[in-house]
DNA sequence: AATGAATGAGCGTTCATTCAT
DNA sequence: TATGAATGAACGCTCATTCAT
């Protein structure tokens, strides 16, 4: 089947060249017109490639995702320890501010827009989730899902701070008191489980 | 003699009674007559009151901060030791989930639609984030006004999470991670100063 | 019924200071909130003195056309002759060019406006347009309502022109041309009296 | 492929048929619906083909002039003499009236409600008219633009003054004035004229 | 597969007019 | 008399979507 596969791709190429648009304007202020126009194809033709903008939209937002979580467990390093792994991750946060708070813009118009009643966009949402906790718990090398959850719930409001105004001194430093906090508190946790095994 | 005596009485009437529409379907889904219908008055009068859909929801946004700073004011207590004082805020947060959520999707309506080229909508966007971080500052007795607005963040990413759908146990463990961190995260902080004082 | 005088003159207060308004902006252009902040009063007394904004703009005309009526009367000089009137009716016009060329955009506005379906505003048409021609005639000292309806509406051409942007060069050499016209046709209509006088 | 091929063509099929309902009932009367119902389109073609109401009435403008400028070169004739085509002239306001004075309710408008101070109007304005005096003198084969421009002036007068009602007799009447008027400043010049080669 | 002209419901907004005070 | 808050029909305009080509 070539030429689905043909098609596969192009619809994927003409998700990623929405990306700035949406990211900049937000799903209720760029036209389909817009889309097409910055894609260089008829509105017809996004059409033919998207059922409708909504569903445009959710599969941008699910091809965002996908490429994320790729390129978060590329940077995997099971050599390093949990300091080595926090710092490192905070660096990939601050390395890649720009694009992450676009992500998160478009993010965010899809946790608003999105009418959970329709199962495909419940679907997608529980989906993404999992997949960027499951991202970060092993990037990390920790077991525990939920803290993973809470590390990527925190970065969600680091970046949504962000949509306004960039401002990436505050950025810095907003991702240094998250990496700080998560090594206090995996500190205590290590101090406790020790305390637990010496009275055992 | 007109019919309203006091106009600013009754526009912070009318805003309030905007809020649950705006929270439920966001700033570009809710048109001015469905604004009309939902406060028993006609369009015109809408924009006898507010000089257009989005200089009500700016006033709306600092509205909904005027009354949050306030009632976390009112929720100070001295004589709490700073552990008591995180927990006590952290059920604030949970008792006050369905509002907060709600909140927050306006807000961050407010941050994706205000264009921060308006002087307005920045000032409006610096005084509010300014008045909340003062505001959890004083609450938890702390003086350090960027850990106080690293929580504000952090919050702001809980309150995100629960916008496509309430999940009030997740919300709970969220909040009790963020209190556990702030927790483990002041305790080293008290033992490095004490060591650095023994030092001296 | 003094009460009633006062009442009528106050109205008439009113619709001179209206006069700019329409004047620089139009009929369809004036809303009658702007009406009323002009003349310092509300809106609800504009609707105690006036049936309606039609109906003031109607009343406004009238007012206009009697004053100027009146005011071409007293330029009335019986001991000049034929080519000095023409001469000092030309005069007149570039004297008041601004003010007639304002009263001129409001009697189009008029033209285009009134429905001539309703009597009152044929009436007004042309009851005003019999006064100027008869003023024109009485300014000339000619018999002739012809001549002097023509005369009328020539000017009325000009001043048209003058509409969107003065130009007093133009408007000086148009009237010049009027009068130069003017004086070529009576001329010519002497000369041709004569002939016919001799042949009798 | 689109369903119209030439759309330069068809706008301008569009703008003929919006003629009637500008004059008639003026620009401020016309609603965008009502001229997309006349051009049986729906409103969103009009959109497509024009920026705006005022976009499409100035080309509207711009049409008729284009118009009308052709329809009186083809009249030119070299072989007749001036008084002769005085009388050809005359002869052409008369059978042409009922059009002639739409379009003077359509030209008026466009003085009035035009702001001068976007370029694009005040060229208008300025090219139009330029093309009409030119017009005019060379139907009449005088050289002088500013007689040319005099007449095209007093022509407007008498157009105007038919607006509110129809009087196709005081309309004659008011041509052969005019036209009058014009022989007998034409001939005096011609007297002077030889009068001044006679001295020399 | 690709086009873009066409659609029309629905948007934010205005404003002449009314009427309780 | 005088007020101005309130009304709501109607405005100019937009844009997701369709479909003949």
């Amino acid at each position: 089947m070539p030429k689905i596969v043909d098609a596969e791709q192009y619809r994927r190429v003409l998700l990623n060249h929405c990306f700035d648009l949406f990211a900049e304007r937000g799903y209720a202020n760029v036209t389909t017109r817009q889309i097409a126009e910055a894609l260089g194809v008829s509105t017809g033709t996004l059409y033919h490639y998207f059922a409708n903008k909504k569903d445009l939209f959710a599969q941008l937002v699910e091809e965002i995702a996908r490429k994320d979580v790729w390129a978060l467990q590329q940077q995997i390093d099971r050599d390093k320890t949990l300091s080595e792994r926090i710092a490192a991750f905070g660096q990939i946060l601050v390395e890649n501010a720009e694009y992450l708070i676009a992500a998160e813009a478009i993010w965010l118009d899809f946790y608003q827009h999105c009418n959970v009643e329709e199962t495909q966009n419940a679907l997608i949402l529980q989906r993404v989730a999992g997949q960027y906790q499951k991202a970060i718990a092993n990037l990390l090398g920790i077991d525990d899902l939920k803290v993973a959850h809470f590390i990527h719930t925190a970065i969600e409001g680091i970046l949504c701070e962000q949509l306004p105004t960039r401002n990436s001194e505050l950025f810095v430093e907003q991702v240094n008191f998250l990496m700080a906090m998560l090594t206090a508190y995996f500190e205590k946790r290590a101090i406790a489980c020790l305390e637990a095994e010496a009275i055992a």
